[in-house]
DNA sequence: GTGATACTGAGACTCGTTCTCAACGAGCCT
DNA sequence: AGGCTCGTTGAGAACGAGTCTCAGTATCAC
């Protein structure tokens, strides 16, 4: 009883795997179609986006939404994590401190869902970026 | 940078205002054009994202990223507090129940990031989609 | 009224992503 | 070898969400 039509490990697709292994950032998807023409030249963004919707489903991968509108990013450590996400470069960095269960549980008996994971996702402002201030004032009213 | 001038709480502006005050759910972008052309016949699409920017960066709105590449969702209550998402409606409940300060100072601390705020997103089922199982529909929810 | 400027609607545009389609190719039969 | 099936590919069109541009309008201070 197979469970899904054969998959190949193309090519293509080891492209990807790797690209995603050797990152230590979190690329778009557009950046990990930069990085595997190196090792696969004439490869499409299609076929990109292909491997990656199938790494993430095969559990390979996990996709980050940053939530602020921009591209989704990938991450080869599928182990549970979350992210803080800078708002002025828009690096995220990797945070391993689960929710506790508990809290989790909590929140399951008060909203009635059941609860089947959670996306947490910090923002601010990374090391780096912290150093070269500025701000703006989106104004009042009138 | 000039400097930033003085808002006008405008016909459209308050429109979109009303209809996101009105939404008992979170609606998208589009669903609050589609509610203000109701009050506000002839208002553009671009006004709408406008006024919605707006809103949201003078405080009166919240902008959700439901982060499975879908809009954004926007939301009239402006307090501290999450959502749980259903995967099979898409519909997005409130919940109320911050994370612990503590957290918080520890993931800062950890990761070296300044900490300005976080969004905490459940996955899972509404009670609805838990009792009617089998459910496949990925169309509106009221 | 006059001038400055905030705001508007229409629609073109960008961006990220998915879809379509003809061609390719690996594996399996004869 | 030849033929077949079917997963996979690259190119580019199509899509949805959101932004930008622009000329015209509304509102304010004087």
């Amino acid at each position: 009883m197979p469970e899904r039509t054969e998959l190949r490990l193309t090519p293509q697709r080891g492209a990807v795997l790797e690209v995603l292994k050797a990152a230590d950032d979190h690329p778009t998807a557009a950046e990990v179609y930069e990085r595997v023409r190196v090792a696969a030249p004439g490869i499409g963004s299609a076929t990109v986006y292909r491997a990656l919707a199938l790494l993430v489903a095969t559990g390979h991968a996990l996709e980050l939404s940053l939530g602020d509108g921009t591209a989704a990013r990938y991450d080869a450590n599928t182990s549970r994590h979350d992210h803080a996400v800078c708002e002025r470069c828009g690096r995220a960095a990797d945070i391993d401190h689960p929710v506790p269960d508990g809290m989790v549980a909590e929140i399951a008996r008060r909203s009635g869902f059941t609860i089947t994971g959670y996306d947490l996702q910090f923002r601010g402002l990374c090391p780096d970026c912290q150093t070269t201030g500025a701000g703006q004032d989106p104004g009042r009213w009138a």
